[in-house]
RNA sequence: UGUCCUGUGGUGUAAUUGGCAACACGCCUGACUCUGGAUCAGGAAAGUGAAGGUUCGAGCCCUUCCAGGACAACCA
């Protein structure tokens, strides 16, 4: 009964219901273990994210394990770089693998004395041909292959050749080692696979001992049974590799425990490019400013322009698991982080496009401290003291000189409130030469001190403002969505770098927030009222503040003029 | 001229395994508000890829068809 699903567990999925199934059976001893096997040769996306909290959520909803697993079989394109980064954004979506920390190079031995079990089977066979001559016996999809004139060779030429490519006595190339099945399959795997190629490079954690290599089909399946796994989860491109991994996994079995392969289709996201070939060549070409750059759907990424872990499970659990190819709406994760930092992120006044406003009857060199609350979500998260003078700065689009109707912010004339301080009016609006908009000169009513309306006089518009004195001055980065097209994916003969947004980034230099965001960590999460939510930037220094937007606010008011 | 997989509002996901198609995002109204945020109330939007069949009753079962995708790396 403990492998029952916790009360109150989320949602549940076809994925989900074949494990209680499986567990309802009793298969494997009612074990539930699942593994997250990532090649470290990039670093994680968005859409690995769903893959781990697949892979992580069920072991824990089930009272199971997960481990990590690097498949790390091809030395030439991996690198221990993407294996901590890889390490270090799965633990800060929350997931622990505890002491399972697996690779697949740690089975090397093992698999080599396997392939080796397989030739004296008669199962696996050395075929001496160049690749292009056994890509072109392989046949086509619909035409079936022909068989390699090596596919016959005798158990112990066969032996002696391994023995000789594990050696390093061949070059790159000069051979391999196939499982020999059916060259008549109209599985284009099963066509004889390649089980070992020769590669002469470095692995990164096994060095030079090795000159042969294992392939992805051979060494995966093997992988799962050497840990246990129970229950292998994939995307669907590994749909038709299944009656393989089902085939070497049967020839290895010594008793009734099977690894179960099951796929389900990958996270598209709109406007967005997943493809790791492609988010590495905007980091080699520079095209952002790295793997971490917070336009890019890396974790890194994401969590530098200030998504949480939280809004990444939360946006995972919505989107759902299903063997349907879709396209996500991007929308979706920004509410997620949206809903997630409502809830939690401290609220804060910041200007970002200022424009001076100087309040003519208040007393030059006087500060006010106003009361502010910091999360009208939370009242535990108390209060703060913001400084109020005579010279401030508002948002310029918060001022109109002649406003259309529904327009209800600041314009000559025009009573507004500013937020926790004061009711003022514009009456005089100073502009140089060319004739842009300077100063705005405005007087205050004493008796709203507070942001109060003792009279009970309302007023339309709140808006936010930071002292002109009183203030940290920061940089303040603007994102924009970095691709132009909803689904790139329809656009395959488009050099992606064509569907870049020009305009996917803003710096904006001189953005005036109030004091309290002094000295704030690295990552650390604000709503700038009326703004958006905005994080701390990795590169930002007490002398110099640094902050990304992770997302605006809704905003009412710019849909209404976008119509 | 193959094998495997997938078709439910704009998008994504559900439907107690045959019983009035639900939820979320997005969109539109309105209420409220010291954030044009949040919250609350309401609305438009699919008849389930198509056609047949079984049944009192089909998104779920059967048949045929259509559309889309995956597979021919010494990648994973």
């Amino acid at each position: 009964m403990n492998n029952a699903p916790e009360s109150g567990a989320k949602t549940t999925n076809f994925i989900h219901q074949i494990v209680e199934n499986d567990l309802m059976e009793g298969r494997n001893n009612k074990r539930i273990h699942t593994r997250f096997p990532p090649e470290p040769n990039g670093y994680l996306h968005i859409g690995h994210a769903k893959a781990i909290c697949l892979d992580f959520g069920t072991a824990e909803k089930y009272g199971g394990k997960c481990n990590l697993r690097f498949d790390d079989t091809n030395p030439s394109k991996e690198d221990q770089e993407y294996v901590d980064s890889i390490q270090e954004d799965v633990r800060w979506l929350g997931f622990d693998w505890e002491d399972r920390l697996y690779y697949a190079s740690d089975n090397f031995d093992k698999l080599y004395e396997f392939a080796v079990e397989l030739i004296k089977r008669g199962k696996a066979y050395i075929d001496d041909q160049p690749a292009d001559v056994i890509s072109e016996q392989r046949g086509t999809p619909t035409r079936p292959g022909i068989e390699s004139p090596y596919r016959n060779r005798s158990v112990e030429e066969n032996l002696m050749l391994f023995e000789k490519m594990k050696a390093g006595e061949f070059p790159n190339g000069h051979c391999v080692l196939r499982a020999k099945i059916d060259m008549a399959s109209p599985n284009m795997h099963m066509r004889d696979p390649l089980m070992y190629r020769i590669i002469h490079a470095e692995h990164h954690r096994t060095g030079n001992k090795w000159s042969i290599y294992p392939m992805y089909d051979f060494a995966h399946g093997e992988c799962d049974y050497f840990e246990g796994i129970t229950h292998s989860l994939c995307t669907l491109e590994f749909e038709i590799h299944r009656p393989l991994y089902d085939w070497f996994v049967n020839e290895l079995a010594t008793s009734e425990y099977r690894p179960r392969q099951i796929e389900f289709s990958r996270l598209n996201l709109t406007y967005t490019m997943m493809s790791k070939r492609k988010l590495l060549q905007l980091v080699e070409e520079k095209l952002v400013s790295g793997w971490d750059d917070p336009r890019m759907p890396t974790i890194c990424g994401l969590r530098r322009r200030g998504y949480t872990p939280e809004s990444i499970r939360n946006f995972v659990e919505k989107v759902g698991i299903t063997k349907t190819e879709g396209i996500i709406d991007v929308a979706l994760l920004e509410h997620s982080v949206r809903e997630d930092l409502n809830k939690t992120a401290q609220r804060v006044m910041g200007v970002l496009n200022p424009i001076k406003v100087v309040i003519t009857n208040y007393p030059e060199g006087k500060v006010e401290m106003m009361e502010a609350i910091n999360n009208p979500e939370d009242e535990s998260m108390g209060t703060r003291q913001v400084p109020f003078t005579r010279e401030l700065y508002i948002e310029r689009e918060d001022f109109m000189e002649e406003p259309p109707k529904k327009f209800f912010r600041l314009s000559p004339g025009a009573e507004v409130r500013l937020r926790y301080a004061y009711f003022i009016t514009c009456n005089e609006v100073i502009k140089d030469e060319q004739g842009n908009i300077t100063e705005l000169r405005c007087t205050y009513d004493p008796a709203s001190y507070g942001g109060n309306s003792p009279d009970g006089r309302k007023v339309k518009a709140t808006l936010h403002w930071v002292s002109a004195t009183e203030n940290v001055e920061a940089e303040i980065r603007l994102y924009d969505r970095l691709l132009m097209v909803q689904d790139p994916s329809e656009y395959k003969d488009v050099d992606f770098r064509d569907m870049l947004n020009p305009e996917s980034l803003k710096v904006l230099k001189k953005c005036y927030i109030e004091p309290f965001v002094y000295n704030a960590k690295p990552l650390s999460h604000f709503q700038f009222e009326r703004m958006g939510y905005f994080c701390v930037d990795t590169s930002s220094t007490t002398e110099k503040m640094v902050f990304n937007r992770t997302v605006s606010l809704k905003d009412t008011w710019a849909k209404q003029q976008n119509q």
